[in-house]
DNA sequence: GTGGTCTAGACCACA
DNA sequence: GTGGTCTAGACCACA
């Protein structure tokens, strides 16, 4: 996990990004307890406020919920993370693709162009 | 040219990706005048002094350019407009392909969306 | 650090030069933490955005950047802020030659005044 | 005469500023004929209203003057223009000066950058 | 408190 | 009419 922050939005916006990409690719296992809020600040290099408001929107997604005195866990509803998984990549699919349209691509230059990266990196994995 | 903005970043950003994005998928002509600053902000319904900060970047990325008293023009630069659009389409497309990676989708899974997704919006277009 | 303009040119201009002149030559330390726009620009008397226009110019080239909430801070890298006074020196001298020497005058002309010019300023500085 | 201009100052300054110093730095003969106003405008690339503009600075100075129907010529002053030309000389040199001190350089310091400035374009000259 | 954004509106030089 | 500059002043997110 990474937290590599760019100043043009609220990091506590990115922070909630970050958490929620790792939390729904499966980097967090369901039902797992998550480091603790000062911890978890450390690891970000943020203030922990900032740490609290990117978890209070993880919780309002219900992404992660809080145990009393023991922490805070994520979700045990696999359901839940594979619908928003499915969701996240459905949304980035269709502005990649308006994006690239309205840049004047055909669908099959979108289509080329992407092979094309793909290529690249399975190429620079092999070293 | 449609002129939306969402809340979550400075409309001047916003104003400058529309505008590049204008320029470099060719709907302006190279060498063509830009309506008047007074006219753009008119459209964009902002402020003139927004609409300036945002011609002011794409005066930096040399994409326009300014003939005092008589308005602003679009590059003639053709190389230059095709290489923008070429540089950004290989960007969209990498960030794509990274973000989907990370969500946990092979190549293949991401070959299916994207598939999808066109068959969609060119079934969309039928009626 | 003295804020005085002239009416030739924007102000916002002569702030950048003025701060970037005080960066260079070593009137801020590297990594020192500006005065706070408010601050500065009542020291500078304008209003806080003509001197954010010029601050906006600063980051572009590296010499300052701003923490979010806490404010804009010297560049740190000492070896950009030696390059760019090596390079404003070099470029001063080069035009300062061309235009002695288009206005007729020889090498040893300048060489002369120049000497004449320092040795006016050294015997000012001895009362 | 080269006519080369920048966006940030008034072409008619710069108009004025490029003639004044072909007068003072010998370009023209005093007593010489100046072009019409319509051939330095086409050879300036402005708009005749301009270059009026400059030309009437230039009246002001003493540095031409009209002859009715016949056109205008350059002063027949010449302690005039070594009056002139000295004192931009003398104007620019403490300039500099100034500037180069302001940078934090030595009196030495400029004097061996002006020297090395000397020294390439002479070499440079020998080809 | 900090930087950042935005608007309304005035004024200027220039062609 | 054109771009450009500047001010006063409000408001925002963030730490």
């Amino acid at each position: 996990m990474k937290f590599e922050f760019d100043n043009k939005r609220p990091i506590y916006l990115q922070l909630f990004e970050i958490l929620k990409n790792e939390i729904i690719s499966g980097g967090f296992e369901p039902g797992q307890k998550l480091p603790s809020v000062r911890e978890l600040s450390l690891m970000a290099q943020v203030n922990p406020n900032t740490l609290q408001k990117a978890l209070g929107t993880l919780k309002q997604e219900g992404l992660i919920h809080t145990r009393r005195t023991s922490g805070k866990f994520i979700t045990e509803d696999q359901k839940l993370i594979r619908t928003l998984r499915l969701e996240k990549a459905r949304q980035m699919t269709e502005a990649y693709y308006l994006q690239m349209r309205s840049l004047g691509l055909s669908s099959q230059d979108i289509q080329e162009m992407l092979t094309l990266c793909e290529a690249n990196h399975e190429s620079a994995g092999m070293h």
